[in-house]
DNA sequence: CTTATTGGATAGTGACAGTATCCAGTCGTG
DNA sequence: CACGACTGGATACTGTCACTATCCAATAAG
């Protein structure tokens, strides 16, 4: 198919394709001719795959092309590629390497190691969960990593639950695809939930709120231009 | 205390303070002259409560703005503000309202009845999951709601555990501060917990993965494609 | 043969979150 | 009291990100 129908079938526009493209987030169709370019379903399936990981996980663009780029290449084991996908989609490591940052780093290290977990030392989730720690401490005053302990649970149970649904006898690039899209958009989900219960726990608590008309909020400032949002974040 | 010394002591440039006094998330100091004002430990917390939001939580500056205004407010019940906060530190509500993301609302809705959570019609958690339930049939096939009944179910533990940790004896707006802090840094540390826990479990299951020198993540890299860097690894 | 499209290159846009510069009024030291 | 350093406030600038829009020459379609 040409670049327009690709858009039109994907939503995207022809503009942001080429954008992808020059990006390598979407590989170049084949040329027919100097002017012309042939795409086929894999491409579209990626643009949605691309999509989502912007949209959903708000995954900068840069970031998804990393990703991608490492889920493409063919001799990378699949352990590597899960690493680099979990790595690569994460939040960015602060750029803040304070000693109280540090001092969390090391607590969270231990905690990690205490309840058996092994990850890799570069991990951006425990500099990200050390950051969690030391902006806790500066709020809500001292505390321990041991606050963490039932989400460690819950996560815990979540992941053991979500490593048995993976299949790995399909083609790997599917297992991977998997793997991407589920690290982004049950993550997701999840924090939607938790935030669904605790609205609901929290209103049963503290009483209801009267009603009233909807929360207008955060207005991106864009038009109603169909088919593309600016997500902030 | 002078700006000077506001900005020494929490950490944030001077011209920074001045933007966020722009934007209404730190309230004025005292002035004690034309050109002097005095803060004192309210606007440091303040300013504490603001950097977590805006470098953990990554909320947007006029969300904070909003959310805050809702904290500050002394005629607003407690469920209101406690709602504000959730819908305001949630991920913008997508502007997108086709028909499949209103098919995707109701079961959404219904399987949030299904479990026995009451929340507001309008909270935007319900669009965040619905979204993430579109994306997900749009790259692994049709599925239903209940493929979230996990998540359910941990995040519902998690909320009933958070809920009863307020202790709402203590000052308003003290309990305030705590819920939006915990929505936000808890939320953060939740996250990267199930990604450590997925790490673990997916070495496990596949195979550690070999030691190399650690990952560097996302550099802008402007000029070459983002393709490049993760590869050669 | 003419005209409409297409792919590719280059430049422009708008939101966001700060930074930097100016300026006049004050403080505090000699 | 003189005067240079500092302060708060207003205004303007910067950099990044993710797109969009414009051009252009080479086809492809009629």
């Amino acid at each position: 198919m040409r670049m327009s129908e690709l858009s039109e079938r994907s939503g995207v526009p022809v503009a942001t394709i080429k954008y992808y493209l020059r990006e390598g987030l979407v590989p170049a169709g084949i040329s027919t001719s100097a002017t012309q370019a042939a795409y086929d379903d894999s491409h579209l399936e990626r643009l949605r795959l691309v999509r989502v990981l912007r949209e959903i996980g708000q995954v900068p663009v840069a970031a998804v092309g990393a990703v991608l780029a490492a889920v493409d290449d063919p001799n990378l084991p699949l352990a590597d590629v899960i690493a680099l996908a979990h790595h690569g989609l994460g939040p960015p490591p602060p750029v803040d390497p304070t000693d109280e940052h540090r001092r969390a780093r090391a607590e969270v290290d231990a905690f990690v190691a205490r309840r058996g977990w092994s990850v890799e030392a570069g991990a951006p989730s425990i500099d990200a969960l050390a950051a969690a720690l030391v902006a806790l401490r500066s709020v809500t005053g001292p505390c321990t990593a041991d606050v963490f302990v039932p989400y460690a649970d819950a996560a815990d149970e979540l992941a053991r639950f979500e490593l048995a649904w993976i299949d790995p006898s399909q083609g790997v690039g599917d297992t991977i695809g998997q793997i991407v899209v589920g690290t982004v958009v049950y993550e997701q989900a999840l924090v939607a939930l938790r935030r669904l219960a605790e609205e609901h726990y929290s209103g049963e608590r503290f009483g209801r709120r009267a009603d009233r008309p909807p929360t207008k909020r955060r207005r991106p400032t864009q038009g109603t231009s169909p088919g593309a949002e600016a997500n902030g974040r």
